[in-house]
RNA sequence: GCUCCCGUAGUUCAACGGAUAGAAUGCAAGCUUGCGGAGUUUGUGAUUGAGGUUCGAUUCCUCACGGGAGCACCA
């Protein structure tokens, strides 16, 4: 048990020997570190809380509790803790003994890799799906948030205990395919000689993105364009027409190959792969089983009279709840839309997974229509209600004027990441490094920069990147995160030639250091990332920690035969790594051998 | 028009109803023969406005102002 939820029963006990539980028998007190560590190392506001309903001051109540505490114990007191004191308006703060964290270095280096691990998801099953980028179009920028986010809430339910199951859900029907083989079949080189590929994948599919972009902006603006298009369109489903069907073939196959180059970069790897193709009839048959109890058809609009149609299925989930609004699920004509689909995709991974929790992460435009599916699934299968879960990003708004890429494109999410890369490589260029080590370090930062930009604010907001100042390499930054765990490991890699091994020290110098002070803390931060399913606890967390590490490394000699206390050095650095390292695991994020 | 989200230093982000609202960046001034200066130390500077609830409000409630998203056959 930790010693956090030891002082919490502690406390509780407390309450109870005073006869203190509130009348509702809620326990809403909080045991929490104070922001300065002159307030202790746990402090409660316990006193604060509970002196209203007894009517008593704050400080008196504390003063009865903090007698019951140690009431509580034999003459040793609490073990860890080395002084409980009243301060401010009722705090009551506890200051941990030199002896706790000494034993969580020792902690922390045998668990190495599993430090920082909780139960809380232990035997469950979690789906995470998220990223999906569609294929025949660019790899945009909120691709790059939803993969950022899901990779990241994925590693933070793995380390939770879970079996992660990492999807992706991808849109291989629909009309912007056809807009993107219209530009194609439109384009000169296409038509001169009718050769598809472009060599490698990225190329093949970069091309493809600028066929879909022209076909799009024509589609919009010439009527022309837009009946062939929607032509093109119809054929794609029939499969009537031997050269879409071949170019469909071909793009899909690419665009979805030029994907996993960026997820190997990305540090991603899917175990399903899920397609709006295969997941229509499935929604589909669904939707038509559950007319009319949950789905009605609703009467056709004048227009549509006149051609003798009849009504699109809809779901009125307004009728279950005020705030959510009338969807379409079937349009008039039967074609199965975004929410059928997303209803036929979540039937699907329970059939096939079963998870006990799946999580989707969508761009934030999808939240309001997501509960309204949720609604309608909800109500053909009640149990599944409290497993949906559907968080949202928000957008990424790029600096005015910064609207292109470095060479002169639209900005994708691949340009983006690409752009990164070249920047970390002209930093690094005069470094005494192969150039097959600067590739990859440029990857490892490059990615590193851009993730941590997504992942340092909470997942619902809107993030600004300036293309100048936000790939920023310093302060609060991934490559900062990565610079300082690269020093420490240096270190150990210089004492290891010494033959000096990080192991747990004999002797401590009896001040603890602030770095101890936060070292202990990394698993109550994983477990409420979990808790609140946001990464961007574990980004600060270790900002902070890099921070406090930082200012330790420059005010000490850690490697040194003449310091008694050198060894406790570099259990502390040891310490640090291991910690680095599993954090920023959690966000996703590598780290180079050198940098 | 209706529903939801948001408004914190010049800028980009934190703060689970609590103590002196934290960082980063920017600007100003320092620090290195000691293991990586992509570092470190010090200074500077903020809760949109008006009410309310509370011992205590950036946080909860109401209104105003400002921004974003959604609201019937796109995804």
């Amino acid at each position: 048990m930790s010693i956090k939820n030891k002082l919490e029963n502690l406390i509780k006990d407390a309450l109870k020997k005073l006869e203190m539980n509130s009348p509702d028998g809620e326990v809403n007190f909080v045991v929490e570190h104070p922001e300065d560590f002159k307030n202790g190392d746990y402090s409660t506001n316990v006193a604060l809380v509970y002196a209203k309903k007894l009517k008593m001051k704050p400080v008196d109540l504390a003063e009865k509790i903090l007698a019951e505490l140690y009431e509580d114990t034999d003459e040793k007191g609490i073990k860890g803790v080395e002084n409980i004191e009243i301060a401010g308006a009722g705090f009551i703060n506890f200051y941990l003994t030199r002896e706790f964290f000494s034993d969580s270095i020792k902690d922390i280096l045998h668990k190495n890799e599993d430090w920082g691990r909780n139960n809380l998801l232990e035997g469950k099953k979690v789906m995470v799906e998220y990223t999906q980028p569609n294929p025949f179009k660019p790899f945009h920028i909120g691709h790059l948030m939803s993969n950022a986010i899901g990779e990241s809430v994925s590693r933070i339910v793995e380390f939770s205990g879970a079996k992660t199951i990492r999807a992706n859900y991808q849109g291989d029907v629909g009309p912007h395919i056809a807009k993107a083989i219209y530009g194609i079949m439109k384009d000169p080189e296409y038509l001169e000689a009718r050769p598809l590929s472009r060599g490698l994948a990225s190329k093949s599919a970069s091309w493809i993105g600028e066929c879909y972009s022209k076909g799009s902006d024509l589609y919009d603006n010439d009527p022309e364009a837009k009946k062939e298009i929607d032509v093109i369109n119809k054929k794609v489903y029939d499969k009537s027409d031997e050269e879409i069907n071949k170019v469909y073939d071909w793009g899909r196959k690419v665009t979805l190959e030029a994907f996993e180059e960026l997820y190997k970069i990305l540090g991603t790897k899917f175990d399903y792969y899920f397609f709006e193709s295969e997941m229509a009839p499935i929604g589909e048959k669904i939707v038509r089983a559950n007319v009319p109890n949950v789905f009605e058809e609703s009467d056709p609009t004048p227009e549509q009279a006149q051609y003798g149609a009849r009504g699109a299925i809809i779901f009125r989930a307004e009728k279950y709840n005020p705030k959510l609004h009338t969807r379409v699920f079937l349009t008039s004509q039967g074609i199965p839309l975004y929410e059928t689909k997303e209803i036929g995709l979540t039937m699907t991974k329970f059939e096939k997974e079963n998870p006990d929790i799946s999580i989707v992460d969508t761009a934030i435009e999808q939240g309001e229509y997501m509960k309204v599916v949720q609604q309608a699934i909800a109500l053909m299968h009640p149990e599944l209600e409290k497993k949906m879960l559907h968080i949202t990003h928000g957008m990424m708004r790029l600096a005015s004027g910064k609207m292109s890429s470095r060479k002169g494109n639209v900005v994708t999410g691949e340009s983006l990441l690409r752009d990164s890369m070249d920047v970390v490589l002209e930093k690094i260029q005069d470094r005494d490094f192969t150039e097959e080590e600067k590739k990859k370090v440029s990857e490892v930062v490059g990615v590193s920069a851009l993730k941590y930009s997504i992942l340092r604010s909470s997942v619902g907001s809107d993030i600004v990147y300036d293309f100048d100042k936000s790939i920023s390499f310093e302060g609060d930054s991934g490559p900062y995160l990565q610079y300082s765990a690269i020093r420490a490991k240096s270190i150990l890699a210089k004492a290891k030639s010494e033959n000096l091994e990080a192991k747990p020290p004999k002797e401590v110098p009896e001040q603890i250091s602030d770095l101890e002070k936060i070292l202990y803390r990394f698993p109550e931060v994983v477990a409420r990332s979990y808790e609140d399913l946001e990464p961007h606890n574990i980004a600060t967390y270790l900002t902070e920690l890099s921070s406090s590490f930082n200012s330790f490394y420059a005010n000490t000699q850690i490697l040194n035969n003449e310091d008694k206390f050198s060894s406790y050095y570099l259990a502390l650095t040891k310490a640090f790594f291991i910690t680095m390292q599993n954090g920023l695991w959690l966000l996703g994020i590598k780290l180079p051998e050198r940098m």
